[in-house]
DNA sequence: GACTACATACCGACCAGTTGGTATGTAATT
DNA sequence: AATTACATACCAACTGGTCGGTATGTAGTC
C-alpha cells in the first residue's frame, strides 16, 4: 500500500509514550522526540501536520496500547462478574512494577497540561479514559443485577469512572513521593470499598 | 521592614496560581507571568533566581494558601471525629464551584510535569499535599480507636492520602470530560466508602 | 537636618540557544 | 512518471536568563 513501510511513525509514537510520560508534553520538544526515536525532523512532519497532532496519535495509540493489554488480561476468565471487577483491580495493582514512568498513565499525564489549550489532545485523552472505564460498566451491572441492587444511590458507570479516578489520583501521588506504595494503598482501599459496597446490605438512597 | 513592600512578587505568585493552573508549568513562559502580572522580568528575575524556583514559591503560596482556608473551614466544629471526617470531604465537594482552573489543585497539576525534570518542585508538591493530607489523620484515628478499631487492615495515614488520591483524580478526569459531574460523583463514593468502613463490622486483615 | 553609604525594588534592552514549522531535495517503490 | 518516505537546511518567533541602570527607601554620622 505504501512505498516504503512507514517506520518512522511507529518509532515516534512508540518514543512519545515514554519521553511524554516522563517530561510532560509540553516540555517534550519535537527535536528531542525526532532523537528519541532516531529519526529526522522531515520525517516527523511528514507523518504529523503539527506537534498537537502527534500528541492526539498518542492518544490514540495509547488507547490501543491498553486496550490490547487489558482484552488479553486474564481477568475476564472469572465466572461471577464481582470477582472479574476485583480482580480487575488485582490487575491494575499488579501493573504497578519497574519505574514511575514505565507504569503512569499517558493522557492522564498529557490532560492537564492540554485541557485548555489543547481540545483536539483532550478528547483523545477523554476518549482513552472514557472507552476503558466503559469496558467495566457490564460485570459492575451484572454484579448489582444479581444481588437486586436497584436504588443503590450509585451507578455501574459512575462506580467504573471511579476506578479511574482512584488509578489516576494514585498516579499523581506517587509521582509527588517518589514511590509507588501510596498508589497500592489506594488500590487496595478501592478494592475494599468495592467488596464492602457489594456485601453491605442495600441502603436506601438519602 | 523594607524600603518598598513587594508587590511584585505578590502579584507574580497570585499570577502564577491562575496561569499554571491552566496551562500547565512548562507552557507558562516567564513573559507571559510577567504579563499577567502587570510587571517587567526584571522584577521576575529579582524576586526569583530561576522559573523553577518559582515554581517552588508557587507550590509554598499555594501551601499557605490552602492551609489557611482549611484552618478557617467549618468542618472542625463538629463534636464526633468521624462527622468531622465526612464533613470534610462534604467541604471539598462544595469547593468545586466556577470553572475548573479555579478548583483544580495547583500542586497536582504541577508536579505530573515536573517530578523527573525538577525535584525541587517536586519536593514542593509533595509537602503541601502530605501537609494537607496530615491534617486529616488525628480525626480519622480518633474515629478508629472510639470504635476499638485496631487490626482494620488500614492505617489512619492510608485513608488520609486515599481522599487526597480520589481529589486529584477527581481534577484529572473532569479535566479530561470538561465537566465537573464526575468529580462530584467520585467524592460521593469516596464519602459512601469512609462511612462504610465505619458502619461495618471490624473484618480480620487477610 | 543635611550628608554619606548602602540596600531594596524595579526597569527594559539585550543575548544565545531553542522552539515549532517550512521549503526543497532525493531515493526507493509502484 | 507518479507517489511515498524520508533527509537536510533553514527560518522567524520565542525561550529563560543577564546586565547596566534608576528610583526610593533606611541607617548612621556629624
Amino acid at each position: 500500500m505504501q512505498a516504503r513501510p512507514s517506520q518512522a511513525r511507529e518509532k515516534l509514537l512508540t518514543s512519545a509514550l515514554s519521553v511524554i510520560r516522563a517530561k510532560g508534553f509540553s516540555a517534550t520538544s519535537v527535536d528531542e522526540l525526532c532523537a528519541n526515536a532516531g529519526v529526522t525532523k522531515g520525517a516527523f512532519f511528514h507523518h504529523f501536520t503539527s506537534k498537537e497532532a502527534l500528541g492526539v496519535a498518542a492518544a490514540d495509540y495509547w488507547s490501543e496500547f491498553t486496550g490490547a493489554l487489558f482484552a488479553a488480561a486474564p481477568y475476564h476468565d472469572l465466572a461471577d462478574p464481582l470477582d472479574r471487577v476485583l480482580a480487575y483491580i488485582d490487575f491494575r495493582r499488579q501493573l504497578l512494577a519497574g519505574e514511575l514512568p514505565d507504569y503512569t498513565c499517558l493522557v492522564g499525564t498529557m490532560v492537564q497540561e492540554t485541557y485548555l489549550t489543547a481540545p483536539q489532545i483532550r478528547d483523545a485523552c477523554h476518549a482513552s479514559i472514557e472507552g476503558h472505564a466503559l469496558t467495566l460498566v457490564p460485570d459492575i451491572q451484572a454484579a448489582m443485577d444479581a444481588r437486586g441492587m436497584r436504588d443503590a444511590g450509585w451507578t455501574a458507570e459512575s462506580l467504573a469512572l471511579h476506578t479511574q479516578v482512584v488509578l489516576q489520583g494514585a498516579f499523581v501521588l506517587a509521582k509527588a513521593r517518589d514511590s509507588v506504595s501510596v498508589a497500592i494503598d489506594s488500590i487496595n482501599h478501592l478494592k475494599r470499598y468495592v467488596t464492602l459496597l457489594f456485601s453491605h446490605p442495600v441502603e436506601k438512597a438519602a
